[in-house]
DNA sequence: GAGTTTGAAACT
DNA sequence: CAGTTTCAAACTC
């Protein structure tokens, strides 16, 4: 690139260790951010070496953020490409990994520069500013620096990586295509930009490390604010003013992000009108979420990630759409949206329907991919903030009491539900509950539209009460005490349950690694990828359809299920596939004895996922070997009870590194932050972040989540592992777990002969 | 839309 | 812990 010839470059390049950001891997970067997120960030605040990485990207991102202010020409720009994807990245870091945020205050720092990176940083300012006069240019250019900031925003949420070609280029061209919305994107943008602070605040707080980092929200939020003021300082300062509306609510395992502001700060910032296109779009569809409450209060609340969310939406919906805008369109992407009416009037029902049900946001549930993208976000946010955070100390908002759901398990459950969904029904044809099903599953959290009547939805019968989430109009259930209105009676409930069974509320479905397994290997071994926590017991479905959960999760069934007859296309039960061939059922039982030994391991697996739901992402990101949660056994930790029934055996063995898990469970501090991240990173991404870490970043996967077509996200199946990325994801986990032969099982996705179960 | 089937959850 | 009942989703018609 030319760019790199231009003296600038040489010159930050000699300045900071860094290296010219790497073009090609720019979709590595992304993902890597994300894997920082998970993992990194430890690293990020440990050396500084991080730092003078981050610098340019700092740099860059300040110019993003000042772009707004300075209008440019648009050409010199290219020369920079470079750094703009650099700088790009950054922001995807800001937007995808909460930890970054030190990283992007860095960035901000510019204005505080001299703080943060004393030399790199000075001096890349100055590059920047000299040399990048250019960029700033460019971004300056962008002129529409709003316009980079409302795309790189965008694409920064989903396609973070993708931003490169985002860069000022596209914001010519992008131009084109934002020019409808220009003049609202600059608004927007300021909005974005606010919001961003806002995220920044929120991750920051959160992360002590952030801001042992020294970050000064102060200087942040002025840097950003300044930018801001250029354009529209009121919406930054209400977006600012929102984040105290955060709040999160740990329950144990449970954090839940509860937007307590909901209506007071959003009003202004949040409403369509004020949105930038695609957040419009994305907001559209639930027109009725006019009101933050509405779609804000359940995931999005972590960060300005609603404004992610809706970003990453709109990127996704919007393009699936058709175009950003499709955004009055978006109302009609589908006739999920059709659906999101009641979001509205759950509105309307402040109590009755808490915060949790965002299913309108989801929409676009089409997209799998978005679904996760939306989700992750939030409940990764809603981690941090957790972890940050105590419980629902704060919970001025009732919503604050809904019932917290380890966010994983909605997570997987969107996951299963959306390789349900994509997989297993045919689409569901039209029964409305299918429908409805899919929807709630693209949003992951949303409501699950429940229909109970004897239960007053304050059993696990209810899936919205077994979900962590309050009932909302969607939900045709009678008698109804899940409700924010309740939320003593539900918490109180939760908790009963969770004293019988610890494990009551995890997911139902954990994702291991291994996509590649389920689909090819199943015939032996379930699908590593993702596994039943407990295991089916079906007898007459031969988990072939829903009422078998781990086909519904769409996971193979494992050796902990219980199943005669087990035929499960996404992966029969070890002992099965085996019996099958040799002996068919009276193998099964005996397979399940030998097996014993497989299966604790295998528990061992799913409880190690499950603690590095819980917490553990840890685990997932500083250590590879984070696998060796597995001894999650702890894992039942919250409920003082120890489940006494379910996966003790699991624990047994490898006690070794159960202190992490425990760790991980108990604290959800900063760590959990990571580890959530990470987790949901997994679950989300499938892996994919995993992959991140490992550095195999694959670009497929980040594409596949990037790529502008929807199409191609919305197959993915987390869950199943169908998904590529999730496959690879999940072989890096593997190899970190090889201590369990089951898990080396895993591993066998590479080698999917290798695999020995575990014996 | 009503009725049946199914398997998990809850109960004993 | 095992067996039974209850429940709501999934499914069928």
């Amino acid at each position: 690139m030319a760019c790199l010839d231009s003296p600038v470059f040489n010159f930050i390049n000699n300045l900071s260790p860094i290296p010219p950001p790497k073009p090609s891997d720019t979709a590595h970067n992304v993902q890597l951010f994300k894997s920082s997120d998970l993992a990194p960030v430890s690293s990020i605040f440990a050396s500084p070496h991080v730092n003078p990485a981050k610098e340019p990207k700092i740099l860059i991102r300040d110019d993003s953020v000042q772009l707004p202010q300075d209008l440019h020409s648009p050409n010199s720009v290219r020369t920079r490409v470079g750094s703009t994807i650099t700088f790009r990245m950054i922001r995807c870091r800001d937007i995808v990994s909460e930890n970054c945020n030190i990283n992007c205050r860095l960035n901000e720092a510019p204005i505080d520069s001299s703080d943060h990176t004393s030399n790199s940083e000075s001096q890349l300012p100055q590059s920047m500013q000299n040399g990048v006069g250019s960029v700033e240019s460019d971004k300056d250019q962008c002129a529409d620096g709003k316009t980079d900031l409302t795309i790189s925003q965008e694409c920064t949420d989903l396609e973070g990586m993708n931003l490169d070609e985002s860069g000022p280029d596209k914001m010519d061209s992008s131009h084109s295509g934002m020019d409808l919305h220009e003049s609202q994107l600059s608004e927007q943008n300021k909005d974005e930009a606010v919001a961003y602070n806002g995220d920044y605040m929120i991750a920051n707080q959160p992360s002590s490390d952030m801001l042992t980092l020294g970050l000064p929200f102060g200087t942040e939020t002025q840097s950003v604010n300044d930018t801001q003021k250029a354009d529209n300082s009121d919406s930054g300062k209400s977006l600012l003013s929102e984040e105290p509306n955060y709040y999160i609510q740990n329950s144990a395992h449970e954090p839940h992000l509860y937007w307590t502001g909901r209506v007071e700060g959003a009003p202004v910032d949040y409403t369509p009108q004020a949105l930038p296109g695609a957040m419009q779009s994305q907001l559209m569809p639930c027109n009725k979420l006019n009101d933050p409450q509405d779609y804000m209060p359940t995931e999005q609340n972590g960060l300005s990630q609603h404004l992610r969310g809706m970003r990453r939406r709109s990127l996704f919906n919007e393009k699936a759409g058709a175009s950003n805008k499709s955004v009055d369109k978006a109302s009609d992407r589908h006739s999920v949206n059709s659906t999101t009416p009641k979001c509205k009037t759950i509105h309307g029902d402040i109590n009755s329907k808490p915060l949790r049900t965002p299913p309108c946001a989801l929409p676009g549930i089409g997209l799998h991919l978005n679904a996760f993208a939306a989700i992750p976000k939030e409940k990764i946010v809603c981690r941090d903030i957790q972890s940050s955070i105590n419980e629902s100390s704060n919970l001025p908002c009732p919503a604050g009491s809904s019932p917290p759901p380890f966010e994983q398990n909605i997570i997987k459950d969107e996951f299963a539900q959306r390789t349900d969904v994509a997989s297993a029904e045919p689409s569901s044809q039209g029964s409305p509950k299918k429908k409805r099903r899919k929807f709630d599953n693209g949003d992951g959290t949303s409501c699950k539209r429940c229909s109970c009547k004897k239960s007053k939805c304050l059993k696990l019968y209810c899936e919205c009460f077994a979900a962590g989430v309050y009932c909302s109009e969607p939900c045709t259930c009678q008698g109804c005490l899940n409700t924010e209105s309740h939320m003593e009676t539900v918490l109180s409930t939760r908790q009963q349950i969770e004293s019988r069974n610890p494990l009551a509320f995890a997911p139902k479905v954990i994702h291991t690694s291994e996509p590649g397994l389920e689909l090819g290997d199943f015939s032996n071994k379930t699908p590593a990828s993702a596994r039943h926590k407990r295991g089916c017991n079906c007898k007459k479905s031969s988990c072939l359809k829903k009422y078998c959960e781990c086909f519904q999760g769409g996971v193979g069934c494992s050796i902990s299920c219980r199943c005669e007859g087990c035929k499960n296309a996404f992966g029969r039960r070890e002992g099965v596939a085996a019996l099958s061939i040799e002996e068919p059922k009276e193998a099964s039982e005996e397979n399940n004895a030998c097996v014993k030994e497989e299966k604790c391991e295998i528990d061992k697996q799913l409880v190690i996922y499950q603690a590095a739901d819980l917490a553990p992402a840890e685990n997932l990101l500083t250590t590879p070997s984070m696998v060796e949660c597995r001894p999650l056994a702890c894992l039942p930790p919250p409920s003082s009870k120890k489940s006494s029934s379910e996966k003790p055996r699991s624990s047994t063995k490898q006690v070794g590194h159960p202190s992490r898990l425990c760790n991980s469970q108990a604290p959800l501090k900063t760590d959990m932050l990571l580890s959530q991240f990470g987790n949901y990173a997994e679950m989300v991404l499938g892996d994919s972040t995993s992959d991140t870490l490992k550095g195999n970043s694959s670009p497929q996967t980040s594409v596949k989540v990037v790529s502008p077509n929807k199409k191609r996200v919305s197959p993915p199946r987390m869950g199943t592992g169908l998904s590529p990325i999730c496959k690879s994801g999940r072989k890096l986990i593997l190899k970190s777990i090889p201590s369990f032969p089951s898990l080396g099982g895993d591993l066998n996705n590479e080698d999917p002969k290798s695999k020995t179960p575990a014996s």
